[in-house]
DNA sequence: ATGCCCGCTTACAGCGGA
């Protein structure tokens, strides 16, 4: 059971590069973030042509994410994230989170949230703040999943470089809020409540990137940094098998700035 | 210190991204 997470930027502009991908890697789930579409413009019927059902939270022009699930419809369990209380949040207008259930080859069910946290730049300020508000309403919603004890993957552009050793410079972007303690900690939080971040577990020396700047040719000097993560229940990480970036679509034409990041869970 | 590149928009310049 493949589960991947793509941060998109774009679904209109990056539509051949995502079929392509999706063909070539067949992930039985796909994350996708930064759609940048509205609801009437997701183009469900072309991944129903290459056998993938999907459910879609879209905006205009910003944010929006999206589950694509192959030869299945993921059923829709949460659109948009709660308040810390667990009600809905109204205040919230930015199409950031969209939780599913899925099942899996043997037909057991599994939890799947696509997430895109916040970017919060600049810090300090009001961009910053709603970040970390944010961060706290993830948390009581991974705790509430958690509650369930099934198997859940919470997989998603965090904007969170969890470590010096998760950025190619340990100097780079030092007032950035991609690396500022608040940030850290706050992420490091829901890791503590009992949340497996596959790529560190199986990439403990870190090195790993999954995010390229589109300018100073950052990805042909592998100036990069991890900033997708997918994070498991107890249930989903003792499935956990391999992990990894598909680093090479970054550097195909027309190419997103994050590439694929993804999970097996065996069956 | 700022912009670099890219995608988006009742667009053709300005904003957001990270």
């Amino acid at each position: 059971m493949r589960i991947a997470s793509f941060n998109i930027n774009g679904i209109k502009a990056r539509m051949p590069r995502l079929l392509e991908w999706l063909k070539e890697t067949q992930p039985d789930v796909a994350c996708l973030q930064e759609v940048k579409s509205q609801d009437d413009g997701f183009p469900a019927e072309a991944f129903k042509e290459i056998g993938y059902g999907a459910i879609w939270h879209g905006q205009k022009s910003f944010n929006g994410v999206a589950i694509l699930a192959k030869d299945q419809m993921p059923t829709e369990v949460q659109r948009g994230l709660p308040t810390v209380e667990g009600k809905p949040d109204d205040s919230d207008e930015q199409a950031r989170y969209l939780e599913a259930d899925v099942r899996d080859n043997a037909g057991n069910i599994i939890r799947i949230a696509t997430i895109y946290l916040p970017n919060g730049n600049p810090q300090p300020g009001p961009k910053f703040d709603y970040k970390l508000a944010w961060m706290k309403r993830l948390r009581a919603r991974a705790a509430h999943i958690k509650s369930l004890e099934i198997p859940a993957v919470l997989a998603g552009d965090y904007n969170v470089i969890p470590h010096e050793h998760d950025i190619y410079n340990a100097k780079a972007m030092l007032d950035d809020a991609l690396r500022q303690p608040e940030s850290r900690a706050s992420y490091k939080r829901i890791l503590g409540d009992g949340w497996c971040d596959a790529i560190e577990n199986q990439h403990p020396a870190g090195g790993v990137w999954t995010y390229w700047d589109y300018r100073s040719g950052a990805y042909q000097r592998d100036h990069g940094f991890r900033i997708d993560h997918l994070l498991l229940s107890p249930l989903a990480a003792d499935r956990l098998v391999k992990c990894g970036v598909d680093s090479e679509h970054r550097g195909r034409e027309k190419a997103s700035d994050h590439a694929p990041t993804w999970i097996e869970l065996r069956d």
